[in-house]
DNA sequence: AAATCTTTGTCAAGACTATTGACGTACTTA
DNA sequence: TAAGTACGTCAATAGTCTTGACAAAGATTT
């Protein structure tokens, strides 16, 4: 996980005295980070520190504008708490989604709230590039727009269509023809943002989006599936962000449902994107909506009481619902999120997904809940995500944030953020 | 995970002083029981300690007999390293198993050598509080005849048929005639054995076993199949030990590979296992080979040449391969390992299940390589997973090495371990 | 309304640990 | 044989955290 990231650490001797100040700095910010705002005392007792050095600590914290005290509940016995939180302000992530004809760019404080946003759309033909371009263009405007500090932008987390290699970070879709091609993405971002980046699979992304702060929030085993032109799932196991051995984990849509099917362009036969996919749904209601149909118009059609519409989205989700059993038997998700522009069609899809799962899992795992995706984000949801995995898995984020605050550093670099 | 384990960490105030020289003791015992054998200076680097403060705390731990000097090589310039390692004999770790008609009981030293192993073949309908008290009872006499002491055992690694309940530790099968149904087996061995205890599916604790000291060695995403009666999955992703939400990950065997196929008890139909398991392969062959053939005659007569048996090991070979490919695209793992009694069938059953997972796996996941476990353990693979459990993933093993020698402790507790 | 209880946050003194810099040692290379 | 290199150890120093005591702020009881 941690090719992905820029490694330049604060080699702090980690275990010397010296370094022992620090490790109990970032705890006890990490400890604000994920838990939320609490005071001192309770700092002591989760950290297993005296309440002297975590005053102490928390005096530094504050000086340097990293924590903030806030007003709590005045609840229990004794002394009133002073209720410290992490300052949301102290610092930005950034994220980046590039699908096949948008960019979106997105930037969230520490507490995930947005701070600002853009999208534009591309051409699908548009080199990487210039998309790139694009989005430091956004970018640039949203900072200038909303006068912030390049310096606390404390990384990037960018969303890719195709596979990333984990090793690598090369975009290694096998279609020559994607704009992303064989580009050394990790490479590439690092060297425009200056910045720890984090490449990810645009549905990976969502997934997180959801995970952190959508339909999968608190969720350690979460299945995400985005229902779209393509079929994938993005995977958190254990809590954490699963990307498979060489990053290409998540594959659903050449799942085969019908060895006699279709014959696909991956070579196979009755794969499940032929059948479930958004071409799929199209042609299927081709001569009953006409060539020109799109899918906002079998969804509202659908929501009309149109019984075709209804019946093939029942089918999508029917067809996709079997497929999922195989896989909650594998892995026995705790919840299934349903994204992807289909996934608005909402019960009409997913009231036969749940049957499915229901009749062709096994009896422990077919517990599983499944709910559509939660957040009315759209399209943005990937650049949300992608500054989410930022702000949940950048590794030493909390060194980060006292390294960025330090008391005698030399003035922020420029950081240019284009070429 | 961790629920599955006893909580009693020695609640030493992590971050204070008195705390430091502890946590630095154990961060070197675990650098060495995970890298291995090095010298000062390596672990001084590794660790980002100075040789000096190394220096004190390997004196330290050699006085209480946790690590030892070895004979290394002396390469590379300058004056010879003394190499360091954990004795291997500071402590042992223990594995159980138990299949519907086997206990298996194992002990393993710090560095996965056995010490000493036994099995009992039992009745099938045994109950399970006389399964454990044979477990007990072998364990008893290999404690006497290896003069082992009980106070070295650090924890126990229990293999259980079915899934278990992650949060109770309760082995949840539905079947009602199992003997473990419905026993909260974490609590049970926990009072039996006095020892942190991890209570584990069998399948996985093969995987286990596979993964740390057999044909998965270093993999972090691992897949670990299981074929004999029933066909199952033990999943290392990430390098740790999945168990999903509820601890049901790893169901194979009822994916459907058939719509159409023959009614299968789970509720389905056309399940692999009725197809790919044991019984199906016995079924299939009766004509062929009579009504009292056993798995070990179907594979002579295989490896004879003969062409019936052949096909049908062929057969299992390509249907389990075209249900792993769906797998692969949706988990991209590195390595598979081909388990369990029919996995003795050698190439006759692996190289049809090689080609069906090139054939339908797309391009970036088909690079999995398949491997036949190498392990020659036979049935004991499970208790051998046990043991290699506990020293992987128990929690705090280095603490508890460095608990056991405290200067000065109390004298070992009797430490029951029949009733 | 006063007294008591409980918990929080701060202060000063003390205990402990790891680092720094220097030294002797042991082995390799020229 | 001499120089070079890296390892392991020693004494002194600097730095951090804890302990124990105390004032502060609110809740509860009398």
């Amino acid at each position: 996980m941690s090719g992905l990231y820029d490694r330049r650490m604060p080699r702090t001797k980690s275990g010397s005295l010296q370094s022992l100040r620090r490790a109990n700095q970032e705890r006890l910010l990490t400890l604000l980070l994920r838990k939320g705002p609490t005071h001192r005392a309770e700092l002591a007792r989760r950290a297993d520190l005296s309440r002297t050095t975590v005053s102490t600590i928390v005096t530094e914290l504050m000086a340097r504008g990293l924590v903030v005290e806030q007003d709590g509940d005045p609840d229990g016995d004794g002394r009133a708490k002073e209720t410290l939180a992490v300052n949301p302000g102290a610092a930005v992530a950034l994220g980046l989604d590039f699908t096949f004809d948008h960019v979106w760019v997105h930037l969230s404080d520490l507490a995930h709230n947005e701070i600002a946003g853009a999208g534009r759309a591309v051409d699908p033909d548009l080199g990487w590039a210039e998309r790139i371009d694009v989005a430091a263009d956004l970018l640039e405007r949203l900072i200038a727009e909303h006068g912030l500090d390049r310096g606390r932008i404390v990384g990037a987390g960018v969303g890719l269509p195709g596979p990333i290699e984990k090793a690598t970070g090369i975009v290694s879709t096998s279609l020559p023809d994607q704009p992303w091609s064989h580009v050394h993405a990790a490479d590439e971002f690092q060297r425009r943002l200056r910045l720890p980046v984090a490449i990810e699979n645009n549905t990976r992304l969502e997934a997180v989006a959801e995970a952190y702060s959508g339909a999968g929030r608190g969720i350690r085993d979460l299945m995400y599936v985005g229902l779209s032109n393509g079929i994938a799932a993005g995977l958190i196991l254990d809590g954490r962000v699963f990307r498979g051995a060489v990053g290409a984990a998540g594959e659903l849509g050449h799942t085969t449902i019908n060895v006699d099917g279709p014959a696909c362009p991956c070579g196979n036969r009755g794969c499940l994107v032929l059948h479930a996919g958004i071409p799929a749904v199209l042609g299927a209601l081709r001569p009953h909506l006409g060539a020109k149909a799109t899918v906002e118009d079998v969804l509202a059609a659908a929501a009309a009481g149109d019984r075709a519409c209804e019946g093939v989205l029942a089918d999508v989700g029917q067809m996709t619902g079997r497929v999922l059993a195989s896989l909650c038997n594998l892995l026995n998700p705790e919840r299934i999120v349903v994204g992807g522009e289909l996934a608005r069609a909402g019960e009409v899809l997913l009231d036969p997904l749940r049957t499915a799962i229901r009749r062709y899992a096994l009896t422990l795992v077919r517990e599983v809940d499944v709910v559509p995706a939660a957040l009315d984000l759209g399209a943005r949801a990937g650049a949300v995500g992608g500054a989410a995995l930022i702000l949940r898995e950048r590794p030493g984020l909390a060194s980060a944030l006292v390294e960025l605050t330090e008391p005698a550093r030399k003035p922020a670099e420029p950081a240019p953020i284009g070429r």
